[in-house]
RNA sequence: GGCUGAGUGGCAGAGUGGUCAUGCAGCGGCCUGCAAAGCCGUCAACGCCGGUUCGAUUCCGACCUCAGCCUCCA
């Protein structure tokens, strides 16, 4: 039975869905002003395989995953590239659309917009302020009153008392009380503002994805995630609006990743240590990128560093070796993996030890294809579908190896003729026993960065 | 300061009260004209100090170190 750790309680606890057979999931999404990087990735990558993996167990699963298109840091761009605010965000969606599909990631069941929801924004603020939750300040702004929502905290383990007490941020004078926050905006001049019943004004950034989840999922839902910067003040927020406006339970389970860090320091925007998906992709597989996020478990900090993404790619490597040249066949022959391939994701998604299993079973593969070759082709069928779960190893195994690093990036070196030529070259003379001939030729490939690989088959080929 | 979480072999990274993680790297062997790939074998770890226990890397406590949140952030 899958256990998911729930941040909310901290442990791990059997996942029962609100509706049997069927799961409601929301995940936090993109604020999109600029390029995905390594972390967003790793939202990506996380949430889709808990997409899969709940869709593999038999559940119908809507997932929605918002798009945040209006905010601060968005309004601030526009105006530095002189661009408007539709403009750049409709390209950086378009953006992640593609980055998201490079790593394998489908698309969500729902992808709602905050700008397209005001309408549900606007009426879960009025429901607030008629359950005593919010109030107008005289600067306009609607703030939530947080002293108003018993419990407040829950989530991230925080305490009013020793938030204010700790409180770094300057009281804003609008605010009651310091731990209030922003439910609307009046509208400013050269911003983006919509009617509301306090007047022209734009949400603000914690209220849509209570107003969006509830629109797309009900009041009361089985899952919702994030990265675990959302944690607070973001997702406790969240629980306070929701449960503020509903008067019902919000959410049963929440899930955090964690983050990605460049020598032990948080990425981050912030930060400026940043990568971009589009700037590793220069240099990796997209594939190798999606396998190393996967290669530590979700909520575990994923240490970023090119030797990582190195062993992502010897790893695929070794598993699309065994996978080459086996003839399509129906999966059988690997219950005893598959058991332990899902007490490995049952247990939180424990996405290292279910690609250990991986691993186990292309040496079973390797072992049996000397043997027995139709229960190679079988078991390797089953690894093929067991990889799908974790979105790897769908692609071609020849073409993979054949491609090597050099698939995203200019080809370099000698073409696939060439290489066949040479091949056949080197075939020749190996069959005049002219061995000093042949090795000349595969020093010389081994040089442009081409693997020779001879079997009883012919000779096998891949880029390094 | 408050609240989280983490410290595992050369690297990455799971896990467990007492027999195997796994991948890469290393070492020995098989295979090969030689390689490569593959297979077999092998080395090696659990921050520090106490406690519980027949036995702890695994449970408990203290300590040290690190990261994160408390401010926009995936």
């Amino acid at each position: 039975m899958l256990q998911i750790f729930n941040s909310l309680t901290r442990r791990k606890e059997p996942f029962t869905p609100l509706e049997p057979g069927k799961v409601r999931m929301y995940v936090c999404g993109m604020t999109v002003y600029d390029y995905c990087h390594l972390g967003h990735a790793r939202v990506l990558v996380v949430f889709d395989m808990v997409y899969r993996y709940l869709q593999n167990a038999g559940y119908e699963v809507t997932y929605v995953r918002n798009i945040t298109d209006v905010d601060d840091k968005i309004i601030r761009r526009a105006a530095e590239q002189g661009v408007p605010i539709t403009e750049l965000t409709e390209r950086f969606i378009e953006a992640m659309h593609e980055d998201a599909a490079m790593l394998g990631v489908r698309p969500p069941t729902l992808e709602p917009r905050a700008t397209a929801h005001i309408t549900e924004i606007v009426a879960m603020v009025e429901q607030l302020l008629e359950r005593g939750h919010a109030y107008q300040a005289e600067n306009g702004d609607l703030y939530y009153q947080v002293s108003s929502f018993a419990g407040y905290g829950r989530l991230s383990g925080k305490h009013p008392a020793d938030l204010r007490a700790g409180a770094r941020v300057e009281v804003d004078e609008h605010k009651r009380d310091a731990l209030d926050f922003v439910l609307w905006k009046a509208t400013k001049p050269g911003e983006p503002a919509w009617e509301s019943p306090w007047g022209p004004g734009r949400p603000g950034w914690h209220i849509e994805c209570s107003a969006m989840s509830t629109h797309c999922l009900g009041a009361h839902f089985d899952i919702h995630g994030g990265g675990a910067d959302l944690q607070f003040p973001h997702h406790d927020n969240e629980i306070a609006q929701s449960e503020g406006a509903t008067g019902e339970p919000f959410v049963n389970v929440w899930m955090h990743n964690g983050f990605v860090r460049i020598n032990d320091e948080k990425m981050s925007k912030s930060l400026g240590n940043f990568f971009t998906v589009r700037e590793i992709l220069t240099r990796y597989r997209a594939e190798e990128i999606r396998y190393f996020i996967l290669t530590s478990h979700y909520r575990s900090p994923l240490n970023y560093d090119d030797t990582h993404l190195d062993n992502a790619r010897a790893a695929l490597t070794r598993l699309y070796t065994a996978l080459r040249g086996l003839p399509v066949a129906q999966p059988a022959g690997g219950e005893a993996f598959r058991a332990r391939f899902t007490a490995a994701m049952d247990d939180d998604f424990n996405t290292p030890e279910a690609l250990a299993v991986l691993f186990d079973m292309a040496r079973e593969v390797n072992r049996l294809r000397e043997t027995d070759e139709l229960a190679a082709a079988a078991l390797g069928s089953e690894l093929r579908q067991l990889s799908a779960v974790l979105g790897l190893l769908q692609d071609n195994a020849d073409e993979v190896l054949r491609a090597g690093a050099a698939s995203n990036a200019a080809q370099q070196g000698p073409s696939d003729a060439e290489i066949d030529a040479l091949i056949q070259q080197r075939a020749d003379a190996r069959k005049a026993r002219d061995f000093a001939t042949a090795d000349r030729i595969r020093d010389q490939l081994q040089e442009a960065g081409v693997v020779l690989e001879d079997s009883a088959a012919g000779t096998l080929w891949r880029r390094e």
